[in-house]
DNA sequence: TCATCAAATTCAAAAAAGTCAATATGAACC
DNA sequence: GGTTCATATTGACTTTTTTGAATTTGATGA
């Protein structure tokens, strides 16, 4: 595994945090756009954009532009490589 | 799933710091006294101790407790739990 | 071009998490 | 009893994260 401890660390706080728990939750009903978002959570639009980036940037969200709007969705392979980690970071040699 | 959005983010927190990633990873070598850890990762007793409250809070580790010395080991159900969560979080329904 | 709308960014404040010296607890041994 | 040693807890402090109003950016359509 390439990442660093601190590269480790930040996927993990992604998850960390209930709001993007939330978010994660609404997102594995299908792609959303980020207005519906922060419709549904009653959230600051940039409170959103804030959890968003964080989402992305991690890779467990992916974000597509369309227009004005910007449509979220989930990545499959984001989690999959997140839990993968998870999995091997508490498994004993 | 039970757990709260609070109870996630708690225990998805765990792994989100890179001492105790540090830690885990010292751990997946088998069990450690806490003297040891705090040795070997030149941190304070304190610090040592605040982060493997974190960690056997969330049941990633356990401790077992030896006279004076407390020894700690991953809990092998800690680390599955969270990484089934973790993937259960980012499926797509 | 100009107005409008969605989303990103900025920035200052608030909240949460982490640090560590000092102290408390509690077991072992005299 | 009292001392010693390992660990937990406290409390004050620093650092990091989150918040949200205000602003900017960037696309759409009149």
């Amino acid at each position: 595994m390439a990442k660093t401890y601190a590269e480790q660390a930040k996927l993990f706080k992604a998850f960390g945090d209930e709001k993007r728990l939330r978010i994660l939750e609404l997102l594995r009903n299908g792609e959303k756009c980020a207005c519906v978002l922060t419709d549904t959570l009653d959230m600051p639009q940039s409170t959103l954009s804030y959890h968003m980036k964080i989402l992305c940037e991690t890779g467990v969200v992916e974000g597509r532009e369309d227009g004005k709007w910007t449509y979220y969705s989930i990545s499959n392979s984001g989690g999959q490589t997140a839990a993968a980690l998870l999995l091997e970071l508490t498994t004993v040699k």
